[in-house]
DNA sequence: CAACAAAACTAACGTTTGTTAGTTTACTAT
DNA sequence: ATAGTAAACTAACAAACGTTAGTTTTGTTG
């Protein structure tokens, strides 16, 4: 497989936003990794914040996607929750560096790009918290404050990445039943 | 209680590093916001590192305190787990910004700030598994991965700054209790 | 082989940045 | 009052930054 110069300073960019946070990466930083000149960077984007949005978006994306499929399968409020938490151990391990992003870096996009992303991360929160909440209502899940229980799962779902990154040799299928283990053992009725 | 200027460009320089980011934040808006001039900063701090050294390491003093605090409380190691909760549920409120900082900016520390940083994190997370192993071996805790309940915990602690920041106003009491529901709830025997 | 487009290059621009040097103002202790 | 210190100021520098313009190389297509 063949991989286009605009996907490999994509991912070039996002271990080096990842690793020095994107203010502190140049687009000299990132054509010295891609061993071309800066100015080439701009045969592929059209400017540094394009890097960046295109990698938070697309993963925005892929969250958004994801929980549209988990709500239509039809499992009840707890199958659902399995399946989105598989969606995180799955696009953590597929898109480390980029979801790295997801942690700090989404403040340096800039409007329009912006107001788009927290549209996105807003309806994803939301429509998780509705599971929650059904689970609840159906008595599936012990009683608990809904969202301090959503606040920790997802803390320790965007955080993934950093537990995964020093734990690369981890079995994917043996990561996500511990996930599903330890997140939801502690709120099932 | 008089402020000194000192800690006034201090809380000042957390606020704007956690909203913008270290590099993001230049001298003269801190400056800026304290109503003087950049030139000015220099009578209290050596350079921009020393106010981002400062702010990271006095948290990190903080924790080890803590930590140390509750190793020689001669509480069972579920009594430590709950201690250590509310230790972070105070900090967070009492420090927001500065506890903000660790998330993601500590990576902008340079050496030597960076590797005595790096030192009482690691040494911290180290008791923390203690504890944990420990209340496993009593049989307090039922059977688990302990480094990813471990890393579990941590990213809700770790996280706890961004809920708290947009529910003010919930009582501090109260958060500790749900903070320890739910985190060791799961975790239980 | 000729023509064209994609993608690399060199060179330079205007800003912004952290920091320094030197000077002036404000406050405190004798 | 005066001396001395702390803390503000003005002015400037050298380096690094994102980006642009214009040019050359590379690779593909008729």
């Amino acid at each position: 497989m063949v991989r286009s110069r605009k996907e490999s300073i994509s991912a070039c960019a996002a271990r080096l936003f990842r690793k020095r946070g994107y203010q502190a990466t140049s687009m000299r930083d990132i054509a010295e990794a891609e061993s071309i000149k800066a100015a080439s960077i701009y045969n592929h984007f059209k400017s540094k914040q394009e890097i960046l949005s295109s990698l938070l978006l697309r993963m925005a994306r892929l969250f958004t996607q994801g929980m549209q499929t988990v709500k239509t399968s039809g499992a009840d409020p707890v199958g659902q929750l399995e399946q989105l938490i598989r969606l995180h151990v799955r696009l953590t391990i597929e898109h480390t560096d980029a979801i790295a992003l997801i942690a700090g870096e989404w403040i340096h996009l800039e409007e329009p790009h912006l107001q788009e992303y927290r549209r996105m991360r807003d309806s994803y929160e939301a429509e998780f918290k509705e599971i929650l909440n059904e689970g609840k209502q159906q008595g599936l899940l012990r009683d608990l404050a809904t969202d301090i229980a959503l606040f920790s799962m997802l803390s320790s779902l965007r955080w993934l990445y950093s537990w995964y990154s020093r734990n690369r040799d981890y079995p994917a299928e043996k990561l996500e039943e511990e996930m599903i283990a330890t997140l939801l053992g502690g709120i099932k009725a």
